[in-house]
DNA sequence: TTAAGTGCAAAGGCTTTGCAGCATA
DNA sequence: TATGCTGCAAAGCCTTTGCACTTAA
């Protein structure tokens, strides 16, 4: 298990926010899930390796990362929010509800379409994301089984 | 302003369930909406037109709703769900930031993403929605006009 | 050093649940 | 009429806020 250390960079992305002991522990939490963890799980997670951190802290440093652009927010499956290191790359997410599992893609098709409305329907888009929710092939085999 | 009643086949969509008053009271809200009220926006509606109504209500009726097929449930915008009558027809959610207004559209190129998806992460997709923020004509105007 | 950040605990929203009375099929 | 539904109130979550203490720059 890699456990890289932020760098200077993350450093200088606080924009004079102070890079605390929690935010570190907390921004590679959420680098290290590979980006789908909900504020509850990264709040066990950040409690497994820093028994004093409460959930305040969380919170406000998921709020704090957010309006530095640090990390996205997204919504996949349920109603929960998933939390991810931003990335210069768009890409969308594929939820499976058997597994949980959670595949990132990208596919010309999506800027295809988002030019389309953008043109179609006279607006300036902010933000586009794409919800899928269905079922992997491992957990297709296991569906057909119980039926 | 037309109101329409509710016909016999909403009867016969509740399964078994009572029609009554309240229910009928809210689906005719969801309906009229055009489809983009959340759960609380719903209780103050549902509210001024029956004082008596409480907010459980609305929330056992949006579950059953659902679990009965007859609305939609979507995220759209910042963390809301928003309800609306099923529809045959499949669409997508256009959100204006400046105004709230929603647009609803179809577009070829959704089918072709969720296709592509299927085909190359040997998924299974049961769910899609699309999510799009932005701003529209008239408030891209004014936008411009704030800077 | 000192302003910003933290933990704790309490408060705030929204949603669900338990229960006695009411209304629908 | 009898079961299912409702309203009320209380409880449950998740998230935010206030305050005194701590800590990073």
């Amino acid at each position: 298990m890699m456990k890289r250390e932020l760098n200077n960079s993350q450093t200088i992305q606080m924009q004079g926010h102070f890079l605390t002991t929690q935010r570190r522990l907390l921004l590679e939490l959420i680098r290290d899930s590979e980006g789908h963890l909900d504020a509850k799980e990264l709040y066990q997670r950040a409690r497994a390796r820093d028994e004093s951190i409460g959930p305040a802290t969380v919170y406000r440093s998921l709020n704090l990362f957010k309006e530095l652009g640090l990390v996205d927010e997204m919504r996949l499956g349920k109603l929960r929010c998933y939390y991810e290191i931003k990335k210069s790359s768009e890409h969308q997410h594929l939820v499976c509800q058997g597994c949980g599992k959670v595949i990132e893609f990208q596919n010309p098709h999506f800027q295809e379409l988002i030019k389309a409305v953008q043109r179609e329907q006279g607006f300036k888009i902010t933000r586009a994301e794409l919800c899928l929710e269905g079922y992997c092939e491992h957990c297709e085999q296991e569906e057909k089984g119980d039926d």
